[in-house]
Formats: structure tokens, C-alpha cells, sequence
DNA sequence: CAAACCGCTTGCGTTTTGCAAGCACTTGCT
DNA sequence: AGCAAGTGCTTGCAAAACGCAAGCGGTTTG
């Protein structure tokens, strides 16, 4: 991050996470709780290549956006979290999401998580961050229903549904 | 827009803007009001060049998120205007500009922006929104005090200061 | 002890970007 | 009338980024 465009925040923003891959690794680390290479790789819905992949790790963690710690008990394995900066995304997460459902050919079964983020407002937002901030730095839980499991329940029970009523 | 990596709105949304220059060309056209191609060129602080601006500009008319009109009375001046897609994008660069402004190294003048208009919240949202649409969309003025007028204004006033301040 | 798995690298062809120059045309000035 | 300035945009070319497939040195598992 050494040449800078310009000292514009919507610049600085996009010269940061203005590409077709970074957001998407951030939002599987996200919403899927994909922690590992492997998985960030193979699982994802767009098919990310892996050299991109390593790239976009290295990137993001020199940015502050990720952090990589070593799995205990596993001497190979990489964790990656997100940090308090990344986790600060989320409202812009969901306006992209927000914007995207509205004006794009999204499939249902991939907007429900969109759906249910934008229907619940800054609170459950932060509720939201509260627990990745649990997940991913170590916070103590807050105890509240957690917003992942919803989502997550939301998303599969429509992937349910769609056996009957998608090809 | 043919072939799409997934449904998910985030990613579509990323295949539409997820690059270094789509969002810096509409930021241009809404928040200054440059809506012809010289201007947007050279008025740019971040430099764009001209072959990606007239790329950019194409994309964006094809995809829907501006319209290209002939300028009455200049027979080969074109005006670029946005949608309603486009104006819709609103929120979306406030959070953008929101992020930006708490994680990375802006500089005040350019800042000044994106903070009132973080600070307005939603409902400075929807009456800039209203704005641009009478200004891009032919759409009955409110009569409201003029929101962008409000955020120039500002801007000047940084911009003012800032020949004291810094060198 | 072999097979599977781990994060990641390498090589290579294709696409996108950045930079500078310039083009056909219109407008404004004198 | 004539000419400079301005109009949106194109072209040529080098550099960088991307996408794909294969594979590598190590670890863990059965």
C-alpha cells in the first residue's frame, strides 16, 4: 500500500478491496466460517484459483484484515480470523448484499443471508459483530441467539426447498 | 454480463464493481457533478486514463447504471447521467466512505464528505437521493435544502483551511 | 507405511491495465 | 473565412494481473 491514488475515503476503500476476489474471501471467512486454505479453496461457490487464493491471503493479512495463526495441534494448518477491522465490514457487506439482490439475477438460495441481514437492521448488525468478534478475537460471548446459526438454518432451509422447485 | 460466477448478491455485485474504476467514475458523476467525458478525465484526482474512462463509461451505460444523452445544443458533447440504480448505490458509498475514513490514511479535505453524510444517517440518504434524482432523472424538485450543496460547501470550506494548515 | 491431506508455488498462456499519442469532428474567436 | 481550442474517444504497446493445471515438501491418518 505504498503509491496511493488519493487520500479519498471511497478511493482508499476501493484501492484496498477493489477487486473481484478479496471481499469474497473475506464474506466465506464471514458468513461460512471457511478458516482453512483448503477449504477457502475448494468450497467456494465462484471457484477461486489458488494461487489467487495465497495471494489474496498474503494481501489481506499485510492490510490488517486477516490474521494467521497456526492451528494447535496441527502443525501445518493455518487458521485465518478476521481482525476488529474486517469484522467492521459487515455493514458494507450488507449493503453490497443489499444492492445486489435488488438490481442483479441473484439466486434465492444465496440472497436469503442477504435478506435476513437487511430486514434486521443496524442491531442485529452488531449483534452479528458481537459474535464474530467472539469467533474470530477471542471476545466472551454475549449469550444472545446466535445471528450465525439463524442465517445459516435460513440458508439451508431453502437449499431444502429448492431440491423441489429448481432443476 | 454473461457468465457469472454465482448468484450470491455480493458476488454480483463484485462482478458489476468490484474493480478499481467503476465506482470511481460514478462517485465522480454524483458527488461532482462531472458529467462529460473531459471532465471526468481530467478533473479526476486519482488520474484516470482515458482509454479505461471510455471502457468504464460503455460498462457502465450497457449494464444500466448510466445513461449517455446528447447534450442540447452541442452536437457532439455527450452527458452522462445516473439511474436509478446507480442512485441507489447511495448507501453503499456511504458505508464505503464510512469504512475508509475509521481504517485508512485519508486526508481531511477529501474526508469531510463522507463524514457528514455518515453523520446525516439515513434520512440525509434518501433526501440526497431525491436529489440526484431530479437532477439525473428529471424528477420534481422537493424543495428541501440542497444536500449537496450542504457537502460542497463543507468541502470548500476544508479546502480553505487547509491552505494554512497544510503545505 | 502408504494414502490422504496441508498450505502454497511454478509455469504459462490470456486478459486487463496504464501510459502516451493522436484522430475526426465541432465550437468559439477574430 | 480561418484557425486554435475543445469534443468524445481510439490505437499501439509494454507491464501487470488473472486463470488454469500440475505439483512440491511436509504432516497426519488409517
Amino acid at each position: 500500500m505504498a503509491d496511493l491514488r488519493s487520500g479519498c475515503p471511497i478511493n482508499l476503500t476501493l484501492e484496498v478491496l477493489g477487486d473481484r476476489w478479496s471481499l469474497i474471501v473475506i464474506r466465506d471467512i464471514m458468513f461460512g466460517d471457511r478458516r482453512h486454505f483448503r477449504v477457502l479453496q475448494r468450497q467456494s461457490e465462484e471457484g477461486i484459483a489458488s494461487n489467487v487464493l495465497a495471494d489474496r491471503l498474503k494481501r489481506l493479512v499485510a492490510l490488517g484484515l486477516l490474521t494467521r495463526t497456526d492451528e494447535p495441534g496441527h502443525k501445518q494448518k493455518a487458521r485465518y480470523s478476521l481482525t476488529e477491522r474486517a469484522i467492521q465490514l459487515v455493514p458494507l457487506l450488507v449493503q453490497m448484499g443489499a444492492w445486489g439482490r435488488r438490481h442483479l439475477p441473484v439466486t434465492p438460495r444465496l440472497a436469503i443471508r442477504a435478506r435476513l441481514l437487511e430486514e434486521g437492521g443496524p442491531e442485529l448488525w452488531a449483534d452479528f459483530m458481537d459474535e464474530l468478534r467472539t469467533a474470530h478475537l477471542g471476545a466472551p460471548a454475549t449469550g444472545k441467539p446466535s445471528v450465525a446459526a439463524r442465517l445459516q438454518a435460513a440458508y439451508e432451509a431453502l437449499a431444502g426447498q429448492e431440491i423441489g422447485t429448481r432443476p
